[in-house]
DNA sequence: ATAGTTGCAAATTCTTTGCAAGCCA
DNA sequence: TGGCTTGCAAAGAATTTGCAACTAT
């Protein structure tokens, strides 16, 4: 463990939400109204994945967390498999598909946004756009459908792949 | 097999768009163009594919195929999944993510749409909303980026789950 | 004390691969 | 014929489960 994030604002590149809570405290609130336990494997699940704003993978997290420094920071696989499931339904983890991979992202302390995915290099771009809450909305009405949440992820090739696609395609380096 | 559909237009619940090949017809070219062949399995696939318009696992069609009617229809559970992932590539069929299982669906002679996904029954409603490619392209052209597609899906609660659930919260259910 | 938790090993689920035999162009 | 395909069995990747030992409340 190191210095949990204060609370509120970080820096984060879409910025960040208003929250009274630390994502440390959100979880114990949470957990202590379903009269689950807070342990040490879970304080070090929250702040590992709250260290840094970036998407990653649940092997990812159990490679880190297998050979960390302390020896007491270590959590099994089938344990961060099941905290990450816990931190979903905490709401302080959201959970995404990319074509066949799922990747993981902060929920909380986050604003709403979506994603531009980029198939050449992989790479998420977010961006935010009220336009979608609106279509959600009448698409919604119009289906007597009660929204909570949605997914949108636009997929294509990000402006630096597509500069480096052009290059290659340069009819001098196709000779 | 059996009489396979005559050619394009058929009455799915968003209707179709003109296609000037069948299925089938429109597999057999992208084959050809890549040098592949034209097999028994990849006829009994599309056929059973395109028999009805749902929405379907890869394992419910390995099943379906394990013990279809004639010993000469049968695929085999490996062949079954090359020959999915070929038609995805071939454009006829889509792959979709729930939540951790994939789904496909026809993306040959049917309009792009998006779903709206019932988190009680699974349910998938498909939609139509112009507004999603003026967003996707406004989005796109502030990132520099190249859309070539994407995947919107609303979750929520349905209008007969939401009835069946206001049914069952009645004050006197309660008690 | 006691119910929730953890780690380990094994089991599952979904999907893919190696390879010899088979089939289409 | 020659190369793409198939089926079978086995391998894999990702995730989950049973269970005895452990720990937070």
């Amino acid at each position: 463990m190191s210095d949990p994030p204060a609370s509120d604002v970080v820096d984060y590149s879409l910025g960040s939400v208003e929250v009274s809570l630390a994502p440390l405290e959100r979880y114990e609130e949470y957990l202590q109204s379903r009269g689950k336990k807070v342990t040490q494997q879970k304080k070090v699940l929250v702040e590992t994945v709250y260290r840094r704003h970036e998407h990653f993978e649940a092997e990812e997290l159990v490679e880190e967390l297998a050979y960390s420094g302390k020896e007491e920071d270590r959590v099994s696989r089938p344990t961060v498999y099941r905290i990450i499931k816990e931190m979903v339904d905490a709401g302080l983890l959201r959970k995404l598909n990319l074509g066949g991979r799922f990747v993981y992202e902060h929920d909380y302390g986050y604003p709403q946004h979506d994603h531009l995915h980029c198939q050449q290099c992989q790479k998420l771009i977010e961006f935010q756009s009220e336009e979608i809450e609106k279509l959600r909305a009448a698409v919604a009405q119009e289906h007597h459908f009660q929204v909570t949440g949605h997914r949108l992820i636009i997929s294509g090739i990000c402006h630096e792949c597509r500069q480096s696609r052009r290059r290659r395609k340069r009819p001098v380096d196709l000779l």
